[in-house]
DNA sequence: TCTTAACGTCAAGTCAACTTAACATCGGGG
DNA sequence: CCCCGATGTTAAGTTGACTTGACGTTAAGA
C-alpha cells in the first residue's frame, strides 16, 4: 500500500506565490487569461487554476507560460 | 465526455532528450541516481523514469533537479 | 437600461506523476 | 567464484494536472 503521492507541489512557505506572479506578469505583457491560454495551448480553466490555486503545472507547460510571460521559469515558480 | 487530457508533455520533436541531458548532467556533478533522488526528495524510481522515459515532472520538481544539476530549467527541458 | 468581454466557480471525466516493493542485470573488485 | 553498488524493470496504488461545459459575477461602454 503506497503512501500518498502525486505531482510534487509548491513548498508550503511559497504556496500560492507563483499564481500571483503569473497574473501580474500576464497583465504586464497585456494578455487576457484566454489570450495566454491560447498562446500556450491550454484551456482557460487551466490558467485560472494556475493563477488562483496551489497548482503545479508540468515543466513543459511551465516553460511555455514562462516564455509567453517573458521570464525564466525559476523567477515565477522558484 | 472530455477529450484526452492530463499533464502537458514534451513536444514530439524533443521527446526523450531531457532524460539524456539529466543523466549526463547527473554524472557531470558526480551523483548516483539514489544520490540525486535524495538530494531533491523523491524516490529513485522517479529519477529512473525521468532519465529513461517520456516524462514530464511538475515544475517544482524540475526546479529542484535543475538546481542539483547546476543548470537552468530551460536548458534541460526547454 | 442593455450588451459584451473578462473573470470566477463548480462538476465530472481522462491521463499520468508520483509512491513502495521486489526482482533482475551489469560492472568492478577481491 | 562471490560480493556489492549501481542501474533497470514490473506492478499496483494515491493524488492531482488537465479537459469541456455551464453558470454566475464584475466592469465598462453605448
Amino acid at each position: 500500500m503506497a503512501p500518498p503521492s502525486g505531482p510534487v507541489r509548491a513548498p508550503e512557505a511559497t504556496g500560492g506565490d507563483a499564481g500571483t506572479r503569473i497574473k501580474a506578469a500576464r497583465k504586464e505583457v497585456g494578455l487576457t487569461q484566454q489570450g495566454l491560454a491560447a498562446a500556450v495551448g491550454v484551456s482557460r480553466q487551466t490558467i485560472i487554476a494556475m493563477e488562483s490555486g496551489d497548482y503545479a503545472p508540468s515543466v513543459y507547460l511551465a516553460i511555455k507560460v514562462a516564455r509567453a510571460l517573458q521570464a525564466p521559469v525559476e523567477r515565477i515558480w522558484g
